[in-house]
DNA sequence: CCGGGATGTTACCGGTCGGTAACTTTTCCG
DNA sequence: CGGAAAAGTTACCGACCGGTAACATCCCGG
């Protein structure tokens, strides 16, 4: 038996940490788990923890910015799958979004929730979030432009509007169907396209 | 000095015991808060507080039950206001939260911040909140239907959407002018009823 | 094989948490 | 005025929090 325990993955502890911290976050709110239960979620303890990040506010910004990370990763590849048609990227991006809510049922976006719990405008997660808020909004205003929007502006903050509202829905249980309609009406706002400039099909 | 201090306003310890969590809660969070700390501001201490709630979740419930009973108020007197022109009611709610959304800067509602705080599906207060906006829903459905729309599941589905989401995107700043935009694009909702049964103007 | 850095273990720190007991003071009303 | 209910005061409880010190152990590359 010179190998302990291969059932669990060979990542080294700092992405176990992270996982475990995003696993329970999800579960039992930020501020409603310690790091020592996220330790030893992690199969670790939390020397170990303190010693891959410098406070449990660091390690809640780190987990932030994997989510950031991944998501804008997303939207890049979405727009390199779809060339020249920003309108399609939209409609598949509210496509993604309504299938990824239909999975995790209750909880929305966690980075909404984390924008919630962590009221205090310095801590680090916040800036994270808020930062990458602002990147995601210009980007969608820049499609709502090159789709031919009459009115970016308008439709950018629709879009916006719309996609935080369905992560905000799904925790209000008694809302059906937010799923399919938020595409529908996405689907809807982009076939309002006056001028398709660049629409490829 | 028989009357020690006036100043304060004479409520009974109970309402400003609330109103005080609701102060700390909005610039701190619900987990955030202790219940020391509600007394304190509260002018009381913690005794007199749990003489009146059994526990902290419980004035966490009895806060949620505050904010809910106004918010059904204003929606009764909304419709009071407008009869029998669902679409103004709808109409004039998108600009009373515009109006709310542009005062309360940072930290949107207060009730999905309670959701995102409190992730125990037994909790009172999130029980107290997810039947709130299941009410609150089928109100708008119903407004819907009476306003018109062709199809009134979609509309109201849209119409909470654009609320929530405006909720929502208050936490994250950049997105200007979301509170103009969002009566902007429910009132061009609201134009789009085909069949304007009850409209007065 | 051996040495050093990365890990694991245990115990501990001060502080704060939600909640309670026992008791004193105020208030208010018959 | 008298007396009881309500409110205030102080001290305390066990549990947990984020964070650290000291030390044992493992693993892997030179």
């Amino acid at each position: 038996m010179t190998a302990k325990r291969q059932t669990e993955p060979i990542l080294p502890p700092r992405e176990r940490i992270i996982a475990a911290a995003a696993d329970l976050f999800q579960r039992q709110g930020i501020r409603g788990v310690g790091v020592e239960a996220i330790a030893e979620a992690a199969g670790t303890n939390k020397m170990t923890l303190y010693r891959h990040f410098a406070s449990k506010d660091e390690l809640i910004a780190e987990w932030a910015r994997g989510i950031v990370r991944r998501k804008e990763a997303e939207w890049d590849e979405l727009a390199a799958r779809h060339p020249n048609d920003a309108a399609g990227v939209l409609s598949e991006w509210s496509r993604r979004t309504a299938a990824k809510l239909a999975a995790l049922e209750q909880r929305g976006s966690m980075l909404l929730n984390a924008l919630a719990e962590l009221p205090d405008p310095d801590h680090p997660a916040r800036v994270v979030i808020q930062e990458h808020k602002q990147r995601e909004h210009r980007r969608v205003l820049k499609l709502c432009r090159e789709a031919g929007f009459q009115d970016p502006d308008l439709y950018a903050n629709l879009f916006s509007l719309l996609i935080e509202g369905a992560h905000s829905c799904v925790q209000c249980t008694g809302m059906k169907r937010f799923g399919e309609d938020l595409v529908r009406l996405v689907d809807r706002m982009v076939a309002n396209t006056p001028a398709p400039a660049a629409r490829r099909g």
